[in-house]
RNA sequence: GGCGUCGUACCCAAGCGGUCUAAGGGAUCGGUUUGCAAAACCGCUAUUCGUCGGUUCGAAUCCGACCGACGCCUCCA
């Protein structure tokens, strides 16, 4: 199947066709650096992820921007009202956003661009609006003039004024215009740039057009944000760039859905997140991305406990199956390509269905258990598993290949298990079974196979 | 108020016009196996897809109404 998406311009699925064959273009909205991310920002940016290495392996090349929103409001609220400075504020949670990134196995980005780094190019990018008069000035404050773009409105149905309900205390033309740059007012304190309209900073929607179009192009392939940031933050972004260079800015705009926390979603603002610095104490970094995996990244997802101990236990069968195989001695001369692993890459391209794929593993799972148990496992379906084994892993990335190795085994550990062993020899069931209760109670869990003790890290 | 999305077994979750008496995971209960376990395997657990109508030779899948849940329109992944 040929890769395609769904559209949230169009609201249907459509085939991939990139701008250049050489080269993928893609923009995601990054975080806003004032907190530590919780799991539902990262939803968003595990979908990114997966977007990533479905194009990848694809067979093209990505250059991927995610950029790090570090002008923002609740950062100027935090940097005058807290004794801490602006860059240590926006590079310590930049900082967790990346190594939290790491943990969750999230390919790095080609590039994470500040927005601070770029204010002189967003001043010209305002201004080159204001001379194309799509933007006008009102006391230092300049809003786009969505009256002079006729395509405004490519996400959301708008027949009036009467979308927006926010009061439109700044004096702005029509209630739909939004703010390119806001003029600095005494609680903004020291944080301002100095513009040829007076000092002030950047609003939002800029921010990320001229990201987009300075480390990416005037044109790219696919732009992409969680569905909140839909509208108004995409509709005004386009509506920027697409009025200002008069072509299409993003030919497919893809959108992850919210995590829902006791039926509400996930948000800082409704105080209901969960951090993954929380989340991590309790589970592994697999188990969480196993678990924003594991539905589709256009449904919601409630989070849950049994969600996530669910999540852990396929994990566990997944691993139980690649530690059948001493994966480095199968011999894989040409890969080729049977009709599970076809199969599993169709629902990845199928607008990365990681639901569907992962049926599709776990049917292949049962398959060659089957095998395995009535030993009729030959060198080429040891070859198909690790095939299929290393496809899985480059899209899920959740199969930690040191569990499977035998020197992670601590000592204690081996010695508690030869002395059981031992016991069992002697038919010393008692002693046998203290011990195994003992070296559970240590981490570790014992099976008792054909080929001797078998020790399992829990997770 | 305007604009959207969703409702599949005990739980989670694919399927979006025929191969659906509905994939896969978890859970339960039987069985094989095991010193006992564990794991693995086999079997059972939705003739049914929120409700009611309609279109069609044929609908979980399309259309309408209703019920229920949620999102956006304000910062938000």
């Amino acid at each position: 199947m040929k890769l395609q998406f769904y559209n949230s311009v169009t609201s249907e699925k459509e085939e991939f066709h990139p701008i250049s064959n050489k080269e993928v273009l893609v923009y995601g909205c990054g975080p806003t650096v004032y907190h530590s991310p919780h799991i539902g920002n990262f939803r968003t940016f595990i979908f990114y992820d997966l977007l990533n290495r479905v194009l990848v392996q694809n067979g093209y090349t990505v250059k991927n921007v995610i950029n790090i929103t570090d002008i923002d409001d609740k950062i100027i609220d935090r940097v005058n009202n807290e004794d801490i400075g602006f860059n240590d504020l926006t590079q310590k949670y930049e900082r967790i956003f990346l190594e939290q990134s790491d943990f969750l196995s999230i390919l790095p980005s080609t590039v994470n661009p500040r927005a601070s780094e770029y204010v002189s190019e967003m001043i010209h990018f305002i201004k080159s609006l204001m001379d194309k008069g799509v933007a006008y000035n009102i006391n230092g404050n300049i809003f786009f003039d969505t009256k002079e773009y006729s395509k405004y409105g490519k996400f959301v149905n708008i027949d009036d004024d009467s979308l927006s309900r926010e009061d439109n205390e700044l004096g702005k033309k029509h209630s739909n215009d939004f703010a390119l740059w806001k003029a600095w007012k005494e609680s903004d304190g020291e944080i301002t740039w100095t513009s040829d309209w007076g000092n002030g900073r950047p609003a939002w929607h800029t921010e990320c057009a001229v990201l987009g179009t300075q480390l990416l192009g005037e044109s790219i392939d696919i732009h992409c944000g969680g569905i909140d940031l839909k509208f108004p933050h995409h509709e005004n972004e386009s509506a920027q760039v697409e009025a200002l260079l008069e072509n299409q800015f993003a030919n497919y705009w893809l959108h992850a859905e919210h995590l829902i926390f006791d039926s509400e979603k996930m948000s800082k603002s409704l105080g209901n997140t969960l951090s993954v610095s929380d989340l991590l104490k309790k589970y592994s970094p697999e188990t969480l991305r196993l678990f924003l995996l594991s539905s589709h990244y256009r449904s919601k997802v409630s989070f849950s406990d049994k969600k996530l101990d669910d999540s852990s236990k396929m994990i566990d069968k997944i691993n139980r199956f690649v530690n059948n195989f001493d994966l480095a001695t199968i011999d894989v001369q040409d890969i080729k390509y049977s009709s599970s692993h076809l199969a599993f890459l169709d629902a990845l391209n199928d607008d990365l269905n990681t639901p569907e794929a992962l049926g599709i593993f776990f049917d292949f799972i049962n398959k060659m258990n089957k095998n395995i148990n009535n030993e009729s496992m030959t060198e080429a379906l040891k070859a198909e598993s690790k095939i299929f084994i290393n496809l899985f892993n480059s899209i899920f990335s959740i199969i930690n290949p040191s569990l499977s190795k035998k020197g992670s085994i601590p000592k204690n550990i081996q010695d508690l298990a030869s002395l059981r062993e031992e016991m069992r020899n002697k038919s010393d069931w008692n002693e046998a079974d203290k011990l195994r209760r003992k070296i559970e109670n240590l981490g570790w869990l014992i099976e008792d196979t054909k080929d001797g003790q078998k020790l399992i890290q829990k997770k």
